[in-house]
DNA sequence: ATCTTGACAATTG
DNA sequence: GCAATTGCCAAGA
């Protein structure tokens, strides 16, 4: 029975689903979805799936961010300084020397 | 089939 | 704490 997708479009949707599964007011990094996602080692597979999301999704794509607990978007309004803002909308500052992150981080 | 790119991570200086 | 280097995995040209 093959009821295991191995399309790209399928592997998407999971990665999407764990990220929907990040409480509110929480972050989590990108590898911590690879591996909840079921596919350890492919941090970089979830930033794909991320960047393929489309405008005005529900998925909290806001609430990943890199290992360094910093957004891993290029600098701008459609880019960190939108995910900066949206966290902090959640009680969420990822100022330096905070801690907030590791506060934060969910697991 | 080969090479390059990418919303990463861990290590080292 | 920051910058550079290496490793990883999959998608795109």
């Amino acid at each position: 029975m093959d009821h295991d997708d191995d399309s790209p479009e399928s592997i998407d949707q999971r990665i999407w689903l764990t990220v929907c599964a990040i409480p509110r007011g929480m972050v989590a990094t990108y590898g911590d979805i690879a591996q909840r996602a079921g596919m350890p080692g492919a941090a970089r597979r979830v930033g794909v799936a991320l960047r393929r999301l489309p405008r005005g999704t529900s998925v909290p794509w806001y609430r990943v961010v890199n290992a360094s607990g910093r957004s891993s978007l290029p600098p701008g309004p459609d880019g960190a300084d939108r995910q900066h803002a949206l966290l902090q909308e959640e009680g969420v500052a990822l100022l330096p020397g905070t801690g907030a992150f590791r506060k934060h981080r969910w697991r």
